[in-house]
DNA sequence: ATAAATACCTAAGTTTATTATGCATATATT
DNA sequence: AATATATGCATAATAAACTTAGGTATTTAT
């Protein structure tokens, strides 16, 4: 597994992003598929995944939706309106990151 | 200017790339060349460069020269042996998060 | 039975940066 | 000549975003 602080700054971007591709996921389930995309590389924390979701709710960039299965609760997190345009610019800003990033550290292999 | 925020964790990486490139610089060349190949979009604050510059050296990643030019300091930084390799074991993570980023929020132009 | 996985949560502490200062010399502008 | 900007170093207080460690409870696999 690579250098974790690496991703530091960048959970909000991912977990909007996964909503965008997704509609409408829980907590538990993020983690999973985070960890399922990055083929173990990153694995986000409880501790930072739960206090994540619910700035972006008391942001208005998240609707909270709560289900029960079986005797268990599920948070079904969803994407607002607002939501939606905050994804397309962090979105955005992560793309002029990674290019950036990617020139400062290999000018040879960058994007443009 | 892009989202700041998220180049949080990579300030090491990319001094010890800067001096693998061009053999020995100074704290405030340092800067003026990272908003050089960044076109502006990374600035790097002196209340951020000076305790990292002082942590990479007191890691023993550098060696410090004080120069004189007219009446003012310079410290010339330079990579050690261990600097050395510590800088592709950290530009080898970066390219690895570069990577696995660029995949998790835009699958279709992943660099792999 | 017991362990591991699923599912939520918070609090203390750490890391890494920003913001605000401070000091001093050199150069450009009014 | 006076003033602002650039060069060059530095630290301290604060903030942001995590990790680590702990807690509760249900479901599934061993």
């Amino acid at each position: 597994m690579g250098n974790q602080k690496l991703y530091k700054g960048s959970l909000q971007t991912i977990i909007l992003k996964l909503l965008a591709t997704n509609d409408k996921m829980y907590g538990y389930e993020i983690t999973q598929k985070v960890k399922e995309l990055t083929k173990g590389e990153l694995k986000i924390t409880e501790g930072a995944l739960y206090p994540a979701l619910h700035k972006l709710e008391a942001d208005g960039l998240l609707n909270v939706e709560v289900a029960k299965v079986g005797n268990r609760l599920r948070k079904y997190y969803k994407l607002t309106e607002n939501g939606t345009k905050e994804t397309a610019n962090k979105l955005e800003e992560m793309q002029e990151f990674l290019k950036t990033m990617q020139h400062l550290v290999n000018p040879k292999f960058s994007l443009e």
